[in-house]
Formats: structure tokens, sequence, C-alpha cells
DNA sequence: TGAACGGTTGAATATTTGTTCATCTATTAA
DNA sequence: TTAATAGATGAACAAATATTCAACCGTTCA
């Protein structure tokens, strides 16, 4: 049987360290789900879109030959997530960034990848 | 009908502009796919507790309040994605950060929850 | 040896989640 | 008004994924 948690002889004062430094379980939900929205390669690709131009949904749906559909799905959670924001003009509704960290975070990452060979 | 993916009436100067910028294929999946990583609670608090000490699955286990086996599980594809690494001890697995990077990141993405009250 | 602990792993299940399809609203042009 | 375009949205489906459960391997200690 995997008698799985049962007492295990664990390390006290490193398990204290960690629990004293951890966020709120709001802010690490709020921090997990940020990534999360960068961690699909559709929204991510829309975010990097949007990091040259601000674009309107069938720009992105002809850049990343998807529907409009699939791309305003994805919108969605964006702008929920207040990383993307939006203009209406006439027919059109312009995307851009919302957030000057995701840059920040989204370079970063590029970085790790490149510096990684 | 949905008469999507139909001519629309593009940008095609910020398409192109975009499209320019856009990193290959790889390289997007890769970012994708670490801040996919992040992006679950169970690991980034993982990611979190590694970044004060390193500490073996069942400390892990302890401080998330879950078995050892889901720890083993999240585990798994963080250290595939070349995140945490691991030494052995006797009985214990002891894990820890791979990646200078990582706690960048995740300190970026708390500072913006901070910002934006 | 063998029993106990620490950890990993595969299969099964349950939940999340991305895309498609159809429909619907708003705006513009005929 | 009507038709066409741009976009959003709910339901349905398919694929991905997190957790549980059971079994397994390696190390230590009796």
């Amino acid at each position: 049987m995997g008698n799985d948690i049962l007492q295990n002889e664990v390390h006290l004062e490193n398990i204290k360290k960690a629990k004293k430094a951890m966020p709120s379980a709001e802010r690490m939900g709020d921090a997990a789900f940020i990534f999360k929205m960068l961690g699909d390669n559709t929204r991510l690709r829309i975010i990097m879109a949007l990091m040259e131009n601000e674009m309107c949904v069938c720009d992105l749906a002809e850049l990343l030959q998807m529907t409009k559909s699939a791309v305003s799905h994805q919108l969605a959670p964006l702008r929920n997530a207040k990383l993307i924001k939006y203009r209406k003009s006439g027919k059109n509704v312009f995307y851009s960034l919302d957030d000057a960290h995701v840059t920040g975070m989204v370079q970063m990452v590029f970085d790790h990848i490149a510096h990684q060979k």
C-alpha cells in the first residue's frame, strides 16, 4: 500500500522557514494565474504580438492563423487578468498590453532560454 | 453561421511587424512551457519553498499538506524542465532550484501583484 | 534476511481547458 | 432597412492535466 501521508522524519526548521516565506494563498493564486495566462502557446503569442503593436482581433486571427472566435476566447481571460486592455474604434476592437511588468517577465524568460544554450 | 476565417480588413503593417518580432516556434514553445510550469498552484508553491531551502519530498508533502506521490508527480516535470535539481542522501532526495532566472521571474510577478493594489 | 521508510511510477479517474460551432450584438455601408 | 463585417459568447467536444491509488525500487537498521 502506498502508505502515504504518515509521519515522516521531516526537517522541521526548513519547513518552518519555507512556511514563513510563503505568500498568502490569495497572492499565491493570483501569481499562479498570471503564469498560467502566459503558459499557453496561443496566449503567449498574442502577448508577444501586442508587445509590438496594438492589434484588432482579426489581425491577431490572421497572424496566428486561427479563427476570430478562438482568438477572442483567449483574449477574454487575458483581459480579465488585466494583462491587456482594449479600445473600440468603429467595428474594430484594438487590444494592447496593460502591464509593463508583463514585458519584463516575457523578456526574462526568453533571456533564460537563450542563456541555457 | 460563424463565417470565421474569411478575408478581413486586416492591418497589414501591424501584422508584418508582429510577425517579424515573433521568436521561432520552438523558442515560443519553450517559453510557454516554463510559464506553464509556474502556472500551477502546487508547483509554484514548491518553487517558492525551494527559494528558501533545499527540501526533501516529505518536507514538501508536509508543508503543502499533500501526499508524497502527488508532490513527486509535480516534481517530475519541474525536474524535466530543468527548473529544479536534486541530490540523493541516504533515503532522502533533496530538491533545490536549478535556475537563477526563476527566482527573478517569480519575484517580478509578486512585485506586479503588489503594485497593482 | 526482512521490515520500515523515502521516493518514484503507471494506471485510472476527475477536472480543467483549448478549440469549434452556432448564434447573437454592434457598427458601417448599400 | 438590409446586408456585411468585427467581435463576443455559450454549449459541446476533445485533449491535456492534477490527484489518487496501488505497486514498485533503493536504502537503512534491526
